[in-house]
DNA sequence: CCACGGATGAAACTTACTTTCACCAGGCGT
DNA sequence: ACGCCTGGTGAAAGTAAGTTTCATCCGTGG
């Protein structure tokens, strides 16, 4: 007892296998050879039970008990769990992901899934580490105080200028999105101070686009634009400039990792807006979600 | 096809924390009580004795072994260890932000950005790692090797479906999106073996696509459900079903995670069909890239 | 209104964990 | 050599944790 005793001091928040080999010697034979079992496989040890570890370890439940006293545990249950987290831990990081990079022609289907999830996610990471709160502030500010928001992208992006004019609608915003070009004109042209103009581009180089967030302009609209490149020539017509963090440049992986950050930044925007006026809000968007109910079925089902 | 044994059944190698989160609407009220509290912390739930988590849920020791047996678990001890080895693996919860919480009423614009953004990085990343490639390998042949291939999605899923419809034209596989559902309708009645009819709802509830699903499968058509819900109704008309993992219940931060998650999964799914058939895709792809060159306006500029 | 089926918790029950205690083996003083 | 302590050990008793059963409750649909 007395020499488990002084042990029992040590608080080992890091390696508990590391610790439990350290004072390996230190342990009477008996429960030596517990220790010999948890060591060599931590993950299997924490599935077993008290009686089933006791008896692989040709001992008694009493010899767990006190083997996990002398390694500082206040029993079976707690070993059994830092086992777990232990072993779970050194599982080694999923090997190299291709950051940003192409997908190998051999690859299947898995590695496929864990190279597009590891970019699309890293996308959206980065895009909201370099998205200035100072400019977004202003966007929110100026769609907040707008009569009316005119939002253009085109091709993939007109999915996400569509997806942002829906938003703002549901929270009561008067937002509007033109699929087609000429539509777009004629309603930039019809904008006017207080108004805002959203221009989605991710190369930045979209002639529709620019030409209506120009447009949109020159009537005295506050022009925004969101766009993967700082310098592209969408900026030159904006007032307010956003960008997206996308790296991939290939097609390869659609432009899907691109997409997601505009969402994202489309999604920040939003909520701003919405916490701006959150009573308002909340009652539009529970209004528009009751909407629909009537088109849904019956709840999930219970057991399997 | 095996109609019998629906494909997806019991893969969650990922994350049990989100496996538990997307079973949760298809558990009961107190069993879901206790899924909240194991969700909102995995760590502090594998401390806990089966009565103590029981007594914090407000209910018995019963209910909290049904909801292990609901989410797959043999009992409280294996619950346990899976609990505190998923909280190790997971990184170090970024300060103070909320997971998959709401949004304080105080935030500033910097806060909500972070939290908007955490919440979106993480429903990908937790997608990809429940998904079951063997699923999405089966998904990717069927259409691969389809003759039609029908996407339906209603509102914001929409969206998604009309994404996946663009990618899959533009490696040229014949593939339609129809925003209304009687068009979607006449379709799916049209379709017949060896034909793809893919649904999605974020909730697996929306009747529409249900429906449209249900009429294809009767056709002969194999069925893919993409839902967040593997238990939702949608699933009971399909053949295959992927499932999101976003963690979002309320509408507050938009649906946006939601739908990224779709679209990583979608990405996944397009890159898998392209990559079956690389030189051909490609040359689809650059064909198409060139198509809206004319649209695009001069480079980005190099320096200030 | 009742029959029905699912959800639920109390209590019985089983299993796992912990403690107690007697025993044994080896060291040590007499 | 003989007791006599001392630490290591497992059997068994004891306690707590986990699991099953079952009666009750409640909402649903006939």
């Amino acid at each position: 007892m007395a020499k488990s005793a002084k042990i029992s001091a040590s608080h080992e928040p890091g390696g508990l296998i590391v610790h439990i080999s350290g004072l390996l010697p230190s342990l009477s034979p008996a429960e030596q050879r517990v220790a010999r079992l948890v060591v060599s496989d931590p993950a299997a040890a924490a599935r077993r039970t008290i009686t089933d570890l006791a008896t692989a370890a040709e001992t008694s439940e009493a010899t767990v008990i006190r083997f996990c006293r002398s390694v500082g545990m206040d029993g079976y249950p707690q070993l059994r769990i830092r086992l777990a987290a232990e072993a779970a831990r050194r599982i080694e990081p999923p090997d190299a992901r291709v950051v940003g990079g192409d997908i190998p022609p051999g690859a299947d289907l898995a590695q496929i899934i864990a190279t597009i999830a590891f970019n699309d996610a890293r996308a959206v990471e980065e895009t909201a580490e370099q998205l200035d709160p100072a400019v977004c502030e202003q966007v929110v500010e100026a769609i907040s105080g707008a009569g009316r928001i005119d939002i253009y992208g085109a091709g993939a992006s007109g999915f996400v200028a569509s997806d942002f004019q829906q938003k703002l609608h549901r929270i009561g915003r008067i937002a509007f999105y033109f699929p087609d070009v000429h539509t777009a004109l004629t309603s930039a042209a019809l904008l006017g101070r207080g108004d805002v103009a959203i221009g989605i581009s991710h190369t930045g180089t979209t002639s529709d686009v620019i030409e209506v967030l120009e447009q949109a302009r020159t009537r005295g609209a506050a022009t925004v634009a969101l766009t993967n490149f700082p310098r592209s020539p969408i900026t030159d017509v904006a007032d307010f400039v956003l960008t997206t963090a996308a790296r991939e440049t290939t097609y390869r992986s659609g432009a899907t990792a691109s997409r997601l950050a505009q969402l994202t930044v489309v999604d920040c925007l939003f909520v701003g807006v919405a916490a701006r006026n959150r009573a308002r809000a909340r009652k539009a968007l529970e209004a528009t979600a009751e909407a629909v109910q009537s088109h849904r079925v019956g709840a999930n089902r219970r057991r399997a």
